[in-house]
DNA sequence: ACCTGAGCGAGAACGCGTTCTACCCCACTA
DNA sequence: TAGTGGGGTAGAACGCGTTCTCGCTCAGGT
């Protein structure tokens, strides 16, 4: 993320440019986040392993570290792809129902199915997005505001009294739920079920929060 | 491997066989916990060597394993006298306020005032909470409970219509904002701002007595 | 008194994330 | 042309969680 200081280019700043050198440069990267999620795919999180990834990507280790400082790093720039293909595979079709409540139960139940769809590769991004390490602090809000933004879109033009705090209160309970059903706290009908009465209770004025 | 063997007796004081290698043994366990307390205060979950934390209780490594069998469960057996603690020391002061949101802000704001009072701490037992292995999700379980118990308290004998769904969400968003602000996404006030607008959503809805 | 087995100490060994070393390649530049 | 430096490769080395080895010491059954 942080760009380090480098005194070394003039201002004026002609600047480097080898095509062919950038161009396998950007192959790389590429492959390098292939990997981690074909790994990821079949055995989550521990199955990411730096080594087997480098050896698939077909790069040196010390090249996966030069573009990845981290195993998290790497996951959460995966993640990072995921969740912004989920916001536009959702934006594409958009949600049913009428109200704030109904429409943002279905995208949430339409992500939810998303993510279940592919249950190691889910486990292990979002394993990364709560590992504590502060330098990826970046990333992650990153990834949650995608997450907001996908909340933001179903509930967007209902007439409620603080928007912001909504979303920001169901995106909290949202990675809560996540992180919930990697560790095995619980199940997915658990984690959708408690999603929707959130947002039942956030979105709901009157009275009325059918659950499960 | 075994170079010489010494059958002299290892270097120790007595060693009383008589009345209860079980208290011995409940010793072992608290100074076990209490190490890793005393070093993750200082340094936070990094600073919780599992070796350092054997020297310090004056155990074998081995013997450390024997009662929990990881890092996680280690510091996770410690979250839970915590949290115990903070519950019955809530309990003794009863929160002040008229109203569900108001007595249920108040209990928050004095929860995250003890919770960042010892940082590192906090932080390397949040770390330990929001650790995917699968074989801690018991432990996890305890911890939220007592987390929601300390919620229901203070909401206690409000009318609400769905007091465990609120409780449930005000659970996980007090979660997530813990992770985040160990994480370094959010400061202080931000964590405690966040905590209080969630539960004045979830709490502040004007009307909800008419059909109870 | 003799097994026996659970609990412990001391420390080596192993696995994986991460870092370091040593060298190579090549587009640029003085 | 010689030099420079960024990016790459191969692989050893390091740190720490975790596991394993091996010998010791007791308490209790026989």
């Amino acid at each position: 993320m942080a760009e380090e200081t480098r005194p070394s280019v003039a201002p004026g700043a002609l600047r480097n440019s080898r095509p062919a050198r950038d161009s396998e440069t950007v192959a790389r990267r590429k492959r390098m986040i292939d990997s981690a999620v074909e790994l990821a795919v079949i055995g989550g999180y521990e199955a990411v392993q730096m080594r087997d990834v480098a050896a698939r990507a077909e790069v040196a280790i010390g090249t996966l570290y030069r573009h990845y400082p981290s195993k998290d790093h790497l996951l959460l720039a995966a993640l990072a792809e995921q969740a912004t293909a989920l916001r536009e595979r959702l934006a594409q079709r958009p949600p049913e129902g009428t109200g704030a409540a109904a429409r943002t139960t279905d995208v949430l139940r339409r992500a939810s199915r998303a993510l279940t769809r592919r249950p190691e590769l889910t486990a292990a991004l979002v394993t990364a997005l709560s590992s504590p390490e502060s330098d990826t602090a970046g990333s992650k809000q990153d990834v949650e505001e995608v997450l907001r933004a996908i909340i933001t879109a179903a509930i967007d033009g209902a007439e409620i009294n603080d928007p912001d705090g909504v979303v920001r209160t169901l995106g909290y309970v949202w990675l809560a739920v996540l992180s919930a059903w990697v560790s095995g706290t619980l199940d997915t009908h658990q984690m959708t079920a408690d999603l929707e009465t959130a947002a039942g209770l956030l979105l709901d004025h009157p009275s009325a929060d059918a659950t499960s």
